[in-house]
DNA sequence: TTTGCTTATGAATAAATATGCAATAAGGTG
DNA sequence: CACCTTATTGCATATTTATTCATAAGCAAA
C-alpha cells in the first residue's frame, strides 16, 4: 500500500464515515487491510488538509469544504449559474463552493480557446487565448456546459 | 469582561494575526489585558468552530473557509492592506487568510462595476464589467472599505 | 549488482488540546 | 435580601496530535 492509495483511502473512509479522530481513522483503515502508524495518519492529514472541529456537538474529522471533488460532465451544467465576459476576460459564476470543480473539468476539456483557468469560491475566471475569440469562448462554453 | 466580548476579541485577534496554538492566542489575549485558561479557550474555539491547519508549511488556528466570519462595515478596513490595478484588472491585497472574507463582503455589495471577484488566501482579484471603469472601481473599492 | 541520495515510516515522546470536577459567577424569582 | 438554577471558569489531568530520531524503502546511476 503506498501513500498515494493510502491518502486515496482516507478520503474515502471520511466521505462514507464520521470519524471523531485519527485513532478511529487508523481502525477504519485497519478493517481495509491498511496498516499505518498514527504518527503517519497525522502527516497524511496535514497533507491532506484535513481539519477536526466541533460540528453538531462532536469533534469530526473532515475536509474543508472548499476541497471539491471531481465533476462528471453530464453535471456541470447544474453547477453553472451565468456566464458573463468584459473586453479582456470571461467569468462564470458557479453554485458557492463549485468553482474549482468547473474550472477543473474546463482544464480538462484542453480547448484552443482558453489559455487558463482561475477558481475562487464560486466564479471561475477563464483567461481567452485571444480577446477576438470571447464570443466563440462562450459558446463554447455554453455548448460544453449543457446540461445533457 | 465577559464571555461574549472575550470571543469578539478572539475573532478579531485571529483576523489580524497568524497565530499557531491556543497558547499564543493565550498570550496574544493577555497582552490585550484578557487573561483566560487554556481551558475556556479550547471551549471558546469550539464553539467558534475555529480549526487549526497546516496551511504554507505552518500551523494556524482560522475560522473555516466556509464561516469565515462576516465582516462589518466598519471594520473591512482592517482587513483590506492594498488596492492596485493595472489595464484590465483590480487586485486587492488583505491580510493573511482575509481574501476570502473580503470578496465575500464585495460580492454582497452587489456593485454593477463588478463582473466577478477571485479570492486567494491574501489577494483578491477584482474583474471589472469593464476595462474602462477601472478608475471608478478603484474609487469604490476606498470608499465602501474605508476604515470608519 | 552496489552505491548514494531522497522520501517515507514508525516508535517514542513532546506538544497541544479537550475534559472531569469543583468552585464560583451570573441570572432569575419571590 | 435569600434562594435556586444555570452558566462559566480554572486546575489538574486525560486525550489527541505533532515532531524527533532512527531506519526502511524507493529510485536512479554506475
Amino acid at each position: 500500500m503506498n501513500k498515494h492509495a493510502r491518502q486515496l483511502k482516507i478520503r474515502e473512509i471520511l466521505q462514507l464515515n464520521s470519524v471523531g479522530n485519527q485513532h478511529e481513522l487508523l481502525q477504519l483503515l485497519r478493517d481495509s487491510a491498511v496498516k499505518v502508524a498514527q504518527a503517519t495518519l497525522s502527516r497524511d492529514c496535514a497533507e491532506l488538509g484535513i481539519i477536526r472541529s466541533k460540528t453538531d456537538g462532536n469533534y469530526r474529522l473532515r475536509f474543508p469544504d472548499d476541497n471539491a471533488g471531481r465533476i462528471i460532465k453530464g453535471l456541470v451544467g447544474i453547477e453553472v449559474l451565468a456566464v458573463h465576459s468584459n473586453e479582456t476576460t470571461v467569468v462564470i459564476k458557479t453554485l458557492p463552493g463549485r468553482a474549482h470543480g468547473v474550472g477543473s473539468y474546463l482544464d480538462q476539456l484542453r480547448s484552443p480557446l482558453i489559455l487558463g483557468t482561475i477558481a475562487g469560491d464560486d466564479t471561475v475566471l477563464l483567461i481567452p487565448t485571444s480577446v477576438e475569440n470571447i464570443p466563440a469562448l462562450i459558446s463554447y462554453i455554453h455548448k460544453n456546459l449543457s446540461k445533457n
